[in-house]
DNA sequence: CTCATATCAGCCGCACTGATATTG
DNA sequence: CCAATATCAGTGAGGCTGATATGA
């Protein structure tokens, strides 16, 4: 075929596959939520909220992989629409205790279904069994790593 | 098993174990990139320079997928460091001709060689057919997308 | 005293938008 | 007039560091 156009030299390592597949899944993904005004950020939350229930920030965020220092002003904006209420905890003054609400509650159903959509759209290329083999493929190359590094925030109760 | 504490209902999807794959990668390199003063943008262009010969900023650009506004400070550090060389374009004012000075390519080996040992790293816990079977599901998942909405940048000359 | 919690300000790499001046 | 080039300012999401005040 023979191309013209000498293909970039690093377009074939995996270290740029990896990133090309995310920028592409995060771009459906990230329209897919912002669709609906949100972003990663919220969907972790919430689904954390109805998954363990109530919590302080600091667990919250524990829990969802997101950086302390990123939850108040995610977790304003969730507020703000109503989505997740914040009290004070009258048995320890410094937390405050994250609550899910009905409306957040719907929200997540619906980023959950935007979220499944767009898996597919995702994958679309790709046979049942060669999406098994991904998945399986990706985390095994995670378990292997977050066992090194971390798994990016270690919980650590 | 029973692992006491319920996983995220997030942590099973294709995006999500891509975006944690591609976190590490990420870390990788970039450790790797940083510890010889550099990040991606600097090894694309160097890598790009070598492969094409000098050019226009524009072209550069095209060719290594960075936005034409992000060029000027890419360029401006190469050039602090040495790496590269800014020389306007007697034939066309507008131009600036960008060409890779010996430094830059001795740089440019030094990242090759990070790069090829994160590759390495990242792919440890895979057997050589499996990296292969990665790659090329990887490789199908891009092409696909970049059909539909374009390689993140076209390059269109 | 030390630790945990919440908050605030700021940085990073990468990708992107929009405005502007200059030149072809 | 239109198009390309280079530059500059700013935005966005995700992931981070560090400082601070307060309470356990």
């Amino acid at each position: 075929m023979s191309t013209g156009e000498t293909a970039t030299p690093w377009e074939g390592l995996p270290s740029w596959l990896l990133g090309q597949a995310t920028t592409h899944a995060q771009r459906l993904v990230g329209d897919g939520f912002s669709s609906v005004g949100a972003r990663g950020y919220h969907y972790r939350l919430l689904a954390t909220l109805e998954a363990y229930g109530p919590a302080s920030q600091a667990a919250l965020g524990r829990r969802s992989g997101i950086h302390l220092s990123d939850m108040v002003a995610a977790i304003n904006e969730l507020a703000e629409g109503g989505l997740v209420e914040r009290t004070p905890d009258p048995s320890d003054r410094r937390r405050n205790i994250i609550t899910l609400t009905s409306a957040g509650r719907r929200q997540l159903r619906r980023l959950e279904k935007r979220l499944a959509e767009c898996q597919d759209e995702l994958l679309a290329p790709l046979s049942p069994d060669e999406r098994r083999q991904l998945t399986d493929l990706l985390s095994r190359l995670l378990h292997h790593h977050n066992r090194r590094t971390g798994p990016t925030e270690e919980p650590r109760r």
